[in-house]
DNA sequence: TGCTTCCTCGAAAGTGCCTTCTTGCGCCAA
DNA sequence: TTGGCGCAAGAAGGCACTTTCGAGGAAGCA
């Protein structure tokens, strides 16, 4: 793993979560930001089958409103991750796709997500001792 | 991608984030919520090279603080993917480790670190093409 | 006893994500 | 004009992360 990230966190001094810093930024980190957050994974997995219109593409990410949906779909697309196109229709449409680098990210998805589902139970077996421990005040493993 | 998030947002209502939910969570999610804070991946990745002691780690990754080494480490250590050993040693260490589980996690996160390089300039191109078409107000591309 | 090192954690402040609610634009039909 | 569809985005409220600050426990030593 290359991780370069010197500097994360900016020298501004002050509480709150610093801002994201766009240059220099390390590599993996900034994927990280970018898929990290609570649907975008869900939308590219989706888009992975075929480009979709908005609306289909609510119905089939479960749980997500229209907003979380608009809002998901810009970052990715600034990411370059998806493309928009405004479909000729009546009413008009959008529909959604992964581009060439948003298909290439797939890829490393589908490897970590194997490894998750691999090690889920191993997690959440862990979680529990963690937590049961704590509760006894032993103080770590 | 085997992505099936049923109930990754509960149905309770109500504005603010939703608690990570810990049952049936769609395990890709479940590892980025994980991993994808601003600094796991770069204590894993520091922790992959040896077990490391606590002040150490703290001068290797660089910008991060006592309180959020120590947070970081508690979070890691619950999921199974961190050990955490006190020294006998005077005056007391503590020493954190990769666990089998936490190298194993390092393949997927060195593949997903690889894409993140390998593309981080197209995807920084995309963020000034976005933003500059933004502030033309096209509308998207 | 006071001091040092090592490590942990509570409190307060600030930030950005996420949620709900609501409005609004474009287009078309009644 | 109103209403509907499709989509986008502003506003407000809440939450967890992140930061800084500071206190404190454990162990040992002078």
């Amino acid at each position: 793993m290359d991780v370069t990230d010197s500097s994360s966190h900016s020298s501004e001094s002050g509480r709150g979560r610093p801002g994201a810093r766009q240059e220099y930024k390390c590599p993996i980190r900034d994927v990280l930001d970018r898929v990290g957050d609570a649907w975008s994974v869900l939308v590219v997995s989706n888009l992975a089958e075929g480009p979709t219109r908005f609306n289909e593409l609510k119905r089939r990410v479960e749980g997500i409103s229209q907003r979380m949906l608009t809002v998901t779909l810009r970052h990715l697309e600034r990411d370059g991750l998806v493309s928009r196109t405004v479909l000729p229709t009546t009413p008009p449409q959008v529909e959604y796709a992964l581009t060439e680098l948003g298909h290439s990210l797939c890829g490393p998805l589908d490897v970590l997500s194997g490894w998750a589902t691999a090690n889920q139970p191993l997690i959440r077996a862990s979680r529990e001792r963690y937590d049961g421990e704590a509760g006894e005040l032993t103080g770590g493993e």
